[in-house]
DNA sequence: GATCCAATTGAAAATGAATGTCTTTGTCAT
DNA sequence: ATGACAAAGACATTCATTTTCAATTGGATC
């Protein structure tokens, strides 16, 4: 999807809701847009800031809320303390590899596994919303040159 | 496995690191062995109070992360900003459904998926060490009255 | 174009969980 | 018993996130 029809999803939000278009949040919610990494609220504000220097991280956090809200965009949590914001996928759901070395976010989609899972909870009598899967381990770079003490980027069992 | 072999365990791992133990961290490890939900801090610091009202939230907090660091313990986040532990599983790995109504966790096991995911994993070059695998949806119960204004216990996309 | 009202902004303060600091206390080997 | 050092407990700090509030702005209406 690019990022003129998604403008026209939150501009329809907006207007559903009773609220009001602002320069700030237009600006924001068009550089999110333009992103395809996962994205922190820091680095976001960074990238605004570069075009726009006084708009507030307060700003910000509302508007990804408010586009987290809408489905535009997706907040996920990998671990390392910070809330990450995605792009909403273009070509369906996919999930995460995460490194614990080097911190990279690799996405992959795969249909069996999202099969046998609607299977394991319809026979549990939920009714599936959504799903995380994480993946955590050592990329192929960090494979190579790995048997040095490790940094772990991110936390978290299984 | 019984909470006294954890304890022992927890014993072995005390002393292979030089450290010294003490009446509260074993009561707070026992207290949390004898668990069986996704505990958090404040909750597990609660229960232990019961008993001996004068625990810091500090020595919990320190003691958890021992435990954690040993593998008796695992860390989780399931979205609502609060860390989680849960035991060290009797029969292996699983993974779980949260309602995002009522927030009730339920744990499930499914070979199939893990070997999917193996299968993904090696397929992008990585060397998995652990992974997360977390549905969401509505349980039995709230399926049934469902149609209100839902709750979110829990936050994220997917 | 002027006016009004509600939503928005940005700075700062508040929150809440996690972690660090520091003094006192407890453990354990000698 | 005692001395060295880890741990406890109280408190402070950090860090991300969220709220507050006065000032500003959007946009519907006159």
């Amino acid at each position: 999807m690019q990022p003129e029809n998604k403008m026209d999803i939150l501009k329809s939000y907006i207007e559903a809701k009773g609220l009001k278009s602002t320069t700030q949040r237009d600006f924001i919610a068009d550089t999110f847009f333009r992103t395809n990494t996962h994205i922190s609220l820091d680095e976001l504000l960074k990238k605004v800031r570069r075009k726009t220097p006084n708009i507030g991280y307060a700003t910000v956090y509302r508007t990804m809320k408010l586009l987290t809200e809408c489905g535009l965009a997706i907040s996920r949590q990998f671990g390392d303390g910070q809330t990450r914001y995605e792009n909403l996928p273009e070509d369906g759901h996919h999930d995460h590899i995460i490194c614990t070395e080097c911190g990279k976010i690799t996405e992959f989609a795969n249909v069996e596994i999202e099969a046998l899972q609607e299977q394991v909870v319809r026979r549990l009598g939920f009714h599936i919303q959504y799903h995380k899967l994480e993946l955590y381990g050592l990329c192929r770079d960090c494979s190579a040159h790995a048997g040095r003490a490790p940094g772990m980027h991110a936390l978290g069992g299984g």
